[in-house]
Order: C-alpha cells, then structure tokens, then sequence
DNA sequence: GAATTGCCTATTGACTGGGTAGGGAAAAGA
DNA sequence: TCTTTTCCCTACCCAGTCAATAGGCAATTC
C-alpha cells in the first residue's frame, strides 16, 4: 500500500473545501464535523499543504482555510506527493540523490521507472474537479 | 512505497533460479552467498513461494529449488502479490470481500480501481526472463 | 481582554518490516 | 545406522511508521 489515510484526508479537505465557498474561510472544526476526522490530526495536515501554498490560512474569528487556486488547477498527484511524501512503488527510487549501490546492474530498475512514470502521471491526470463534480452531487467522501 | 524488500529479495531469488540450470535443485545457501541475502530471512520467502508453487524443493544433500515452469512463464506481477501479499495502492482495495463502509459514495474509489488495474497489468505484462536476457549477461541484480 | 482559530512539539499504542535464533524433519551417502 | 546436508517451522526482537491524542502558544477579531 502506497497511499495512506494521510494522503485520503488530505484529498477530502482538499475536495470539501473546493465544495465551499472559495471567497470565504473555512474552520477546521466545521469541516471535521462533517467528515468525521479527528481534527488534531488533520491540523497536522493542513500544516503541510499550508506551508506548501496549496491552502491559504486565516487566524482568528473567521478564519480557517481555502483553496489558493480554482479546483481544476490541483493535479491529485501534487497533493498525494507532498502529503504522502513520495508516490515511488519502491524504496529505490525514493532518494535518487543518492540513489541504490546495484544501480548500475540493477535489471528491474527500469521496470520501477516505468511504474513509477505510470503511476505518477495517471494521478497527475486527474483534478480536483474531477472529484466533486462527475456523478453524484455533494454528498461524497473519500 | 508498495513493494518491499520481501517482494524485491523474491524476484532477485527467482532470476538467480532463472539463470541456471533448470534441472538441478540449487541450494539456497548457494544463492544467499553469491546475493548478499540473508539465509534466514530468505527461507521464509522460499517457503512462500514452495507452497504456490512456484518453485520445487528437494531436501537433503543435492536438494535446494528450482523453477517449477520455464522463466517466460512466470508475471512478475504473480511473483510480487504473493510475497507482498497485495499489491493495491490504497487498503479500500485489499480486502474486497468486506469493503470499506463509504464504498458507495466515495468518488476516489473509481480513481484508486483503475490505478490498481493499472500497476497490475503493467507488471503483469512482464515475465521472469526479461529481466535475465536483455542488455547485460549474467553479472546482474535486483 | 475574551473568544476563536491556526500552529507547534511531544507522546502514545498498535502495527509492520527486516532480521535472528533454535531446532525439527526429510533425504542422501558412507 | 549414523552423519551430513538441506528445507521447514515457530517464536522472538528491534527499529521505524501510522494514526491519533494532549497541551499549550500565537495571531486575529469582536
């Protein structure tokens, strides 16, 4: 398993808040309320897609979180990769700073390449628009 | 990251059975010293594959594994969900017998369905002997 | 200055991954 | 029959991660 409830959590704020009102902020409490997600965690969270820019942060009375740009504008695989860490299938291609010792003479590694490329442009594919609007109204999870 | 050493450790054991002589049994001390795998650990990888299948065992002196079908046979996909025992990207997906309560009105469940098809089929569309024959003769790892 | 809200730093408990330890059972050869 | 070789089985360990909790500080509004 290559994503985790870490990454879910992050796309279904992500999607509710693309559901909101774009002008005005959202408060956390309001939105764990109704997804039923333990708001200490996801402060942890939001601290990540804040500091990345993906959400702008108000303090204080009226104040919360809202998206920073239009729903059609987030590749899912932006906001899975920076809340998840990596989307890499295997461990080898996590620090490709310093990457593995067999490298070299590593006959799979182009194999997790190509898996790697899939997986990440398959998600970068899909937008955060495509979440909410589609199929069902606004009663939907994720 | 979804595949771990465990399933990465599988595969290398597999090309290493791949690349000699299909008959003879090879015992695994043989392979653990020539792959820098622990013996131990890899025993209980061998166990796993012996009772898929997958490989054929023999006890006693001149005992050891073998393939038990020729290496073009093999998916690498078939190798990896054995060992790591699922390769879904996303745990909604892993037990699908009971699925996840929100299953209905989860509109990433479609997202996570068709990446899973995809990893899979990816790595189903690769056999044990491409990773042996290829570009580089005997000298490689994974 | 009180209330609201985001932020930051521990800490916990359960689980998993990789590896170790020790010994038992089967087969072959002397 | 006895020893050696090999696979097999169960249990344990240690470090790290995941999800969640706790407590308090900082900023903003009324």
């Amino acid at each position: 398993m290559m994503i985790s409830t870490r990454g879910k959590y992050a796309l279904r704020v992500m999607a509710c808040l693309a559901r909101m009102d774009q002008e005005k902020y959202i408060p956390l409490k309001e939105i764990t309320e109704s997804e039923e997600i333990s708001q200490k965690y996801l402060e942890g969270i939001m601290g990540t897609l804040s500091k990345a820019g993906l959400v702008e942060s108000a303090h204080g009375k009226g104040g919360g979180y809202r998206l920073s740009r239009p729903p059609e504008d987030y590749r899912i695989g932006e906001i899975l990769r920076l809340t998840e860490g990596s989307l890499s299938p295997v461990s080898c291609l996590e620090g490709e700073t310093r990457p593995c010792p067999n490298a070299a003479r590593c006959s799979a590694l182009p194999v997790w390449r190509k898996l790697d490329s899939l997986i990440n442009n398959y998600l970068d594919g899909i937008y955060l628009s495509d979440l909410i609007d589609g199929s069902g109204g606004d009663n939907y999870v994720i």
